[in-house]
DNA sequence: TTAATTTACGTGTATCGTAAGGATA
DNA sequence: TATCCTTACGATACACGTAAATTAA
């Protein structure tokens, strides 16, 4: 058995299997992966994949096995790699970051930039995604890890670092009646339309949730991806807007009036989250270490709050 | 980066560095293995063996780390070797338990018994050692499973399942004055040279320590590796056997009075351990089954206990 | 038809074995 | 000196690419 079978493998699912579009991946003709495929089939006495004449279909029941064994062969594989690379180029390298919006545009910059003194040869890229694709990406080697507050839980393949818990403002106009009303509730947000995020995005879900059960009917005139587009539509009036409170800015904000949440709706926890057999290069332990630091120093003064020194592993 | 070359770098650590031995192994030529090092060193940029001259002395830390990757690597490939084996020769194969004279002698007749109707054409193989032997051997994958009392502890990469629990009883000749007495206690053992496990075997350790913590001397005249040594020296008259209450024999041990000391001993637990990521073929399940079925079955009257259902995964 | 896969065949590469050359205990 | 490792070199094997055959959409 050859590694090179193993790869082949997993590219054919990956690309939905389709062997042309596997092979363009793998920088191989048709072909040789269609030889590679016998010989490892061959050599296990099994078929891997259903077939429809001539056309893979699906994995079979031993494909299904064989692929999760090939999975864990590439990640040692790539973890041997890093073994190396971290003694040939300690300090060069790309770190890749999977993230959602909220995190790149209020939590990692100041971490970034420190991050870019220490190594300025290590190449960051940052890939956005929904919490979902986050997940998938940290889990098939894309990402070196991802920084989420959903999607994560039940994944017991992966390493879990608690972050910082965080939870939603308000914000309104300053002429707006909720402004300055003493107590806010439930019931006084479903009196006007709201703006918030997207189903799926930065714990929107558990908004919708709290309403529900309270029996609430909401009026969600507008939901988008992004902080500062809730921002926008706010300035323009066309309703209240629930963003997480450390995505208010008090100096490019103060045009709007901020009203702090935290009694109504659920805390989220954001994670790093990568996976439990990943080898970490030193630069991406540091990375991870300059991002705690910095949520435990600015936290508080930015509406979140970093987590006891606790690393659940889940 | 192949998998042979990972085998190699196993090899050679299995083989105290030596390359000649490690070849032979592989069935290869030195000069080939020694090939195939320098390309793996090459690729990942480290020599992974410190050398003295032209010997390889040691791992160094990358090699440490990439012998540890390479471990995982080959797991998975021995895993998708069985996954195919699974599907072509079902019912063919070998079995590779790992245990003590203990089960062998008193507790796996039964079950290899039964075993052997269902799959007869699956070939039995057990191999007998210490407890740290026994660990060994899974961790290396030389056996499918051991089942072993001691030497577990701590080893977070083993699969457990608790299989029965067992504890000591005292063997004398009829005639003896501890045959009759009402209640045994730790210091009416002391008055007699005693006759037990050799250190390390078969729950030994937790003997003496129970002496120790009552502060009492016993006398221990002779210790053996195992029950049916003890029992001959006991009818010998060299003194007053303690073992585990499974080893007596109604029948064939009549001549000796047996009785029960569950009360004086901590209790041991006997389990069935494999790494974790391992892929367990049907009939190697189909064993532990039978095993644990013939515990729950017939344990209560052979002096051991099966466990409730549940499987401790430390 | 077009797109996708398999099979046949030739080429180049790389691994192994043989054998000779150094180094260590 | 005996054991062990490295290096050089030639043979063999085999994976890849080209191209033609085969089969589904």
């Amino acid at each position: 058995m050859e590694i090179r079978q193993l790869r082949t493998l997993i590219a054919l699912v990956e690309s939905q299997f389709n062997m042309s579009r596997a092979a363009e991946k793998l920088n191989l003709v048709q072909s040789a992966l269609s030889q590679q495929l016998n010989r490892l089939e061959n050599e296990l006495g099994a078929k891997l994949f259903i077939r429809k004449g001539k056309r893979l279909k699906s994995l079979t029941t031993v494909g299904e096995e064989v692929f999760k064994q090939a999975t864990i062969v590439l990640s040692a594989i790539n973890n041997i790699h890093s073994v190396g690379k971290e003694y040939t180029e300690r300090d060069f390298g790309v770190l890749n970051i999977g993230t959602t919006h909220m995190q790149a545009r209020y939590i990692l910059p100041p971490v970034i930039k420190l991050f870019s003194q220490l190594y300025p040869d290590v190449e960051l890229q940052i890939h956005q995604g929904t919490p979902q694709q986050l997940v998938q990406l940290a889990m098939n080697y894309e990402v070196d890890f991802s920084i989420c507050t959903e999607a994560l839980a039940g994944n017991s393949q992966f390493t879990l670092i608690p972050c910082y818990q965080w939870n939603r403002s308000l914000i309104v106009p300053p002429e707006h009646p909720l402004a300055d009303k003493k107590n806010i509730s439930l019931e006084d947000l479903c009196d006007y339309p709201i703006v918030t995020y997207v189903a799926g995005f930065t714990g929107s879900k558990r908004v919708l949730e709290t309403f529900k059960q309270s029996k609430l009917q909401p009026h969600v005139v507008l939901s988008a991806a992004d902080s500062d587009i809730i921002k926008s539509y706010v300035r323009e009036q066309m309703g209240i807007g629930i963003i997480a409170s450390l995505a208010y800015d008090r100096k490019n904000d103060s045009d709007l009036k901020c009203r702090d949440l935290g009694e109504l709706f659920p805390w989220e926890i954001t994670r790093i989250a990568y996976p439990k057999d990943k080898y970490l290069r030193k630069y991406q332990q540091v990375f991870i270490q300059l991002l705690l630091k910095q949520v435990s120093k600015h936290g508080s003064e930015s509406g979140y709050f970093c987590l006891p020194e606790e690393k659940v592993m889940t």
